[in-house]
DNA sequence: AGCGGACCCTATCACAGGTTAATGCGCAAC
DNA sequence: GTTGCGCATTAACCTGTGATAGGGTCCGCT
């Protein structure tokens, strides 16, 4: 638990990614935020299965959604950044159907219990971009199983990595043709269903074409063009997206 | 365009899978239900990438959402049963970003063009249900991934038919022990992420051990057990669901 | 009856990707 | 400075799955 930020003065949401917040909601936000939750790097938020049904959102950090069959085999489905909500799955359903483990040390904000029903009740317009962020969630979920059972392991990598690119630079975090890029070559295996060993043979084949390099923990992009074509990845528009 | 059902009357709702609605609030839905839409089967209902804006729930027949690459490889993300709702994603966000076609000839209940919006205006209760078939279809993505990522072909379709058979089950279309099965090797195919030809070697490998059978267009499930074993399959309690 | 088209099935061959195991490197702990 | 640990890397080998090609059956159409 750290020095928690006022919503009125959330860092995120001066960021062009994100939607300015209407006359009122974001002191409705603000008056709900309960406190600030601090997480180290590689523990868990949410655990599979787990009855957590807190609703928070992500500060600062990165994380990731996973799940796994009960030898062991774990399927990243999802990576999250800054602006993310984590748990609303939890709240609606019964149970939560994956955990959470933070990537970098990540900061949460934590919400009052009754946040989402009172969110529908008493500001329609709210709960229309609550749900704009879960259907949001899902397309790229989508997009994932695409890559996963469609793509080759060179396109996979690529798309990831296209993907996490766009999106890092979305949340302000580029710096000098570079962002950061905490995910170990297991997170990607993870991620792609693919071996951690096939995993190091394609991100060097990235490397030595001079399209895409991950090391020092830093994603650069040589040829973001060379690449998008690589993965097949065609552009989507990204309008901005709501945050609570 | 054929004769419209009264949602008063509707044949669904009865299922004990589905919750009652509330006081008021059918009413309320019959009264945006615009017409009913017959769809044959193979035929699009919405197409990928298109804007057509409007609300559907599926009455009667199967279909599914789809995303393929440019160069053609096509990947099935969802199957949609009866009660499922189509297009709630392209009402939120802005274009469609997958396509949904018929498995079978089809019947769709079209809702007026305001509907998403003045649920939630006007009936929060109704908006959260929205909501949750959002984060429900999310759910199965998710267990998509995971088979696709991580589960070997067995496994997969393992998976698949326990899960279909369990879904068919729930809308009541159990019959003398099977259920009907629409969904050709090709079909499968694409929704686990397989070639067709392995996934006609993994299906006569199910169906040597009698474990399932999908002959003449129904599913058979030899030994529910034994299948979820293979599988790795465990089990979730399936709430009822709201409709619309 | 004959034809064509879906769909299912089988066999063979090739390769992408998995498995296992060992090495190296940087870095924190002591 | 040694030890240990996490992570990236390589190599050798193996296998699950894909690609291609063909045959069979059923069914609707003319």
């Amino acid at each position: 638990m750290d020095k928690p930020l006022p919503c009125t003065l959330c860092t995120l949401r001066p960021l062009p990614g994100f939607k300015p917040a209407r006359e009122g909601e974001l002191a409705f936000i603000a008056r709900r935020k309960v406190g600030q939750l601090r997480v180290r790097a590689g523990a868990g938020v949410i655990s599979e299965g787990g009855a957590d049904d807190r609703i928070y959102t992500l500060l600062a950090g990165w994380a990731f959604r996973y799940k796994s069959l009960p030898d062991g085999r774990r399927q990243i489905l999802n990576i999250l950044l800054p602006g993310d909500i984590i748990g609303l799955q939890a709240e609606l359903l019964d149970a939560m159907a994956h955990g959470v483990e933070a990537l970098t040390d990540v900061s949460l904000c934590v919400f009052a219990r009754d946040m989402v029903w009172s969110v529908f009740r008493v500001h329609p317009a709210l709960a229309l971009d609550l749900t704009w962020l879960a259907a949001h969630e899902e397309r790229l979920v989508d997009d994932a199983i695409l890559s996963i059972g469609r793509r080759t392991a060179l396109e996979r990598v690529a798309a990831l990595l296209v993907h996490l690119y766009k999106r890092a630079v979305a949340s302000g975090l580029l710096d000098g043709g570079s962002v950061p890029f905490p995910l170990t070559q297991a997170h990607i295996a993870d991620t792609l269903g693919l071996s951690v060993v096939h995993t190091n043979r394609t991100l060097q084949r990235l490397r030595r074409a001079g399209l895409a390099d991950t090391a020092g923990g830093r994603l650069v992009l040589g040829d973001l063009r060379g690449l998008r074509r690589v993965a097949q990845y065609w552009e989507q528009p990204a309008p901005p997206r709501p945050l609570f």
